[in-house]
RNA sequence: CGGGCUGUAGCGCAGUUGGUAGCGCGCAUGGUUCGGGACCAUGAGGUCGCCGGUUCAAGCCCGGCCAGCCCGACCA
């Protein structure tokens, strides 16, 4: 039977859950707001791991592990990190049977237990800068949950650094967020959006906090990637201090940053389609499927000619083959589609007689007939193509759905449309940020690095703006 | 925490005025097929979300509970 993928046209967050689920990435699990991760969606997973650790190992960081409970206490002692985090918390109360003298909380991300431990890690500068790293589960008890985009427990990596001086911290603040950006970029095909965070929608914690944002198909903001600037708040919370190379006494300055599993649910809004997943070939797991096209009388012929062929893949590329004999071409084709694999390598007796295979692209659909002698270079050539192509795709869909608006009026008739990013400027105010909200449902996602700084009037109040911010509805 | 929807085979669903459970897909076996989701035959698979009530009899009626998803407010 068909497997039926509900279009994007009559139910966006439908059709999102049905690739999740028809292209075997995640499953419900037992407990509510809680996700099971399949061997697919793992297998990504790996590749944005690998490739981002790859990154932090490059730009000096190292990985760590830090425990999954955390002294309730703890969380406390930063005012705001406690005020933020306190309604979501998961604590144990009981164990061994007994009930505990102080709660443990299971970390909803680990800046108090790794500055527990940076206390008594940093004595000196020469100490600093610590660049630690943690890929790890967090746990976050969310009222609404969405499969990858918000689950109750998710994988992430946090990196914890501990520096010397303000500036090197705000440095390696913009350095990573710089990192997320290349990655999101140039592997996810992922265009975005690197700002400011507003006050309002900051880190429990964070002196500033800067982040990449996405534009789904929908034309809704996705935050792909945070990174903060602590400034000395942990520091002091914690008193980890350092005997500074002049013989003075400084509290340690801090930066953290972390991407999620969430990316996955990224990668799917920003370049699926109704047919199912569609995979940026750098990411992609399995980057060429090979499905050989026989008759009884052919078969023979063409699974060997199909095996060899994939052999030949296989030295360069990662490639599967489909030659399992139970289900018919048409039906390997769309399936193969729905999980999302960039290249499909078709060969039938025709071709066989004729020297050449047949390459079809996920994303386009086109369709072309190449000799098979020079087929792996041109289907690595394709992939190249591919990767480049969704991701200007993706791009000028973002470009064609970012607006400017000089009014309460422009703005308001973009929201009340279709939406999309919308700059605009605005004075700073809280009130104008809230009461945007309010009558769009948008949100200042980013004040953008980019910007020009302040120019015009303020979109809401119409007093002089300090600087452009970009609206939009977020996820 | 509000609003909506849904709990019946692995999945999607039907089940009439209450009468003791069925369809499609999938799965298993065998055979025929195979260039865009093939077909035939045979077969396995169910404490109808849970508890209680009404009744000779409950998937269906009544009461309560639980769970899940989706939509909002809050968040990666």
């Amino acid at each position: 039977m068909a497997e039926r993928i509900t279009p994007r046209s009559q139910d966006y967050s439908q059709w999102y859950v049905d690739i999740v689920l028809k292209a075997k990435l995640a499953d419900y699990a037992p407990v509510k707001g809680c996700m099971v991760v399949r061997p697919r969606g793992y297998a990504l997973w790996e590749r944005i791991q690998s490739v981002l650790d790859a990154m932090f190992k490059e730009t000096g960081h190292s990985n760590a592990y830090f425990p999954l409970l955390i002294p309730e206490s703890f969380l406390k002692r930063e005012a705001e990190h406690v005020e933020g985090f306190a309604p979501e918390l998961a604590v144990v109360t009981h164990a061994g049977g007994e009930k505990l003298e102080e709660p443990l909380v299971v970390r909803p991300t680990s800046e108090t237990i790794i500055w527990s431990m940076y206390k008594k890690w940093v004595q000196s500068y020469r100490d600093l800068p610590l660049l630690i790293n943690q890929w790890a589960n967090v746990v976050r008890w969310e009222k609404r949950t969405r499969l990858f985009l918000r689950t109750t427990e998710f994988l992430w990596q946090e990196g914890h650094t501990a520096h010397a001086t303000e500036a090197e911290a705000a440095e390696e603040t913009l350095r990573m967020l710089g990192v997320y950006r290349r990655f999101a970029e140039e592997f996810l095909a992922l265009p975005v959006l690197a700002g400011l965070k507003s006050d309002s929608e900051k880190f429990a914690g964070a002196v500033r906090t800067y982040s990449i944002e996405g534009m789904m198909q929908d034309r809704r903001a996705l935050q792909a990637g945070t990174s903060h600037f602590l400034g000395q708040n942990f520091a002091k919370a914690f008193d980890v201090a350092f005997q500074t190379k002049e013989g003075g006494l400084d509290f340690v300055w801090a930066t953290s940053w972390g991407v999620s599993w969430r990316l996955l649910g990224a990668l799917i809004m920003t370049h699926s389609d109704d047919k199912g997943l569609v995979l940026p070939p750098a990411v992609a797991p399995t980057e060429v499927v090979v499905v050989p096209i026989y008759k009884n009388d052919t078969k023979d012929k063409v699974v060997e000619f199909a095996r060899g062929f994939h052999r030949r893949l296989r030295e360069h590329l990662r490639a599967e083959i489909d030659d399992d004999d139970a289900n018919s071409p048409g039906w390997k084709f769309s399936e193969w589609e729905l999980l999302g694999v960039p290249v499909r390598v078709e060969v039938g007796p025709r071709d066989i007689d004729a020297g050449k295979v047949v390459l079809a692209r996920r994303d386009t659909g086109e369709k072309i007939s190449v000799d098979a002698a020079s087929a792996p270079e041109r289907i690595r050539e394709l992939l190249a193509e591919i990767q480049t192509s969704l991701f200007e795709r993706a791009r000028s869909f973002r470009d064609k759905n970012t607006f400017k608006a000089e009014s309460f009026e422009e703005l308001k008739a973009i929201f009340d449309g279709e939406g999309g990013f919308v700059e605009a400027g605005w004075c700073g105010a809280v009130e104008c940020e809230a009461g945007i909200k309010e009558a769009t449902k948008a949100t200042i996602r980013a004040l953008p690095l980019d910007s020009p700084g302040a120019s015009g009037s303020c979109v809401s109040c119409g007093k002089q703006a300090v600087v452009r911010a970009v609206f939009a509805r977020a996820y």
